[in-house]
DNA sequence: CGAAGTACGTACTCGCGGTATGTGAGTACG
DNA sequence: CGTACTCACATACCGCGAGTACGTACTTCG
């Protein structure tokens, strides 16, 4: 059941001399544990993992792995960041040589898509994240990775119109968007069909975007009515 | 610890003194169990909050929490589904009488940003939801009380165009958009000045309602060059 | 009135997160 | 080059809390 071995870079047998660094071997031990932990945390969930289970399966002990984390809850944030910046990279990657914003877009989803349908990220971000976190530290690490690309895309988009907005209003823009983007992904993963929903998901977002294009294009003015949050206007 | 001169004999229902019914006395310690676990997960989390802790606040035993739930988990699970069924029926009273889609739309925003901004809705429902109950029982209970509301309106919204859409693309639609609405809330919540973040919500989200708008009444054709995963169409 | 069922209460187990402390290999320094 | 100090762990233990086994008073029904 625990898994054996996982990664055994460095000899840790006591009595090998040799070039061993110490720091060598702590930073591999970390590294083990982190590695174990994420694939424990994916598989059964944060509270069905035992410690125990994790310092088994790096190999090592209680003590290790208190040396490293102050506890349980800090090793996750670690796989957590791990998982995370992985996620802003395959992002990243996937926008970079695109130049137009709307073409940025559709492939910035894509990506999205593909990495909300990794069962580490489903289960260690989205589910796990905001309970084991607590929703202000969660917003915190998603702010400076995941969503930075989405405010990325989001501001070239809202770029191309002619509209001044403040940074405050676009930050707004994104994080709904960021949320929509976030539930789009989870119904594609948890679909019957995913390929099928998939395309669904493309076509409504891609219609928003479209929406917004038009809107954009036609140089419409800011629905005021809707920032006055008073009565709404005479229905016409 | 535990307390000592538990309330035995007094009847938790002021009424006939006489003939106290059992079946009362039952269905009030479960309603009190579930009252102070609410209570107490609002405020301490799900997993801080011990069931010694609730059987105290609630004046029984655990005997008697366990003879009513199977478990933590269902307790959690009670407590959820009041939670979100109150949330459903608020919102289910901001849009009766409402007819226009586009208004039902907008009030239906309001409402739904005002229940998220309760405690208890962020706590329970959207920081520990997920977590404790699964993604799959999570979806499914969000499926038959508050997304249903969120379906009907994009529903009627969408029912005001031409295009004839499929069940499952309206439910694409609504799944996207309650992500939307769900991280606008959150958004108002933790903003340093939440009236003015809920003047930008709904800003950002009546201006996307505005953009279906546009092309609802102008009867644009859905752009199927994203279904099919290649180039943008050309705008006209 | 007695038997069965219900609605609890009491006492206990045990897994698990966290801690206190020991220890031996590395490292700095004279 | 030896000694004092530190680092990177290992071992043993504690306490909290979820879950369980079982006892018991009250109710209902034949």
């Amino acid at each position: 059941m625990v898994p054996k071995s996982v990664s055994k870079l460095v000899p840790k047998v006591p009595g090998v001399p040799g070039a061993g660094r110490r720091a060598s071997y702590s930073a591999s031990t970390k590294r083990a544990l982190v590695d174990v932990a994420e694939q424990l945390f994916t598989e059964h969930g944060y509270s069905s993992t035992s410690l125990d289970l994790v310092v088994a399966g790096a190999e090592v002990t209680k003590g290790a792995l208190y040396h490293h984390f102050s506890g349980k809850q800090a090793l996750f944030e670690a796989v957590f960041e791990r998982v995370e910046a992985d996620a802003a990279k395959t992002i990243q990657q996937a926008l970079r040589g695109r130049k137009d914003p709307w073409e940025k877009g559709l492939d910035g989803l894509r990506a999205f898509l593909e990495v909300v349908r990794e069962p580490r990220y489903r289960r260690i971000v989205i589910q796990d994240g905001p309970s084991v976190l607590g929703y202000e530290r969660f917003r915190e690490q998603e702010e400076r990775s995941t969503f930075a690309n989405v405010l990325e895309i989001v501001d070239s988009v809202l770029d191309a119109g002619t509209w001044e907005l403040d940074e405050a209003m676009k930050h707004t823009f994104a994080r709904i968007f960021f949320g929509a983007l976030s539930t789009a992904g989870e119904s594609v993963t948890t679909a019957d069909d995913p390929a099928l929903e998939a395309r669904r998901v493309e076509a409504a977002i891609g219609f928003m975007l479209s929406g917004l294009q038009a809107l954009v294009e036609q140089d419409v003015e800011l629905p005021n009515a809707f920032t006055t949050s008073g009565e709404e206007p005479d229905p016409s």
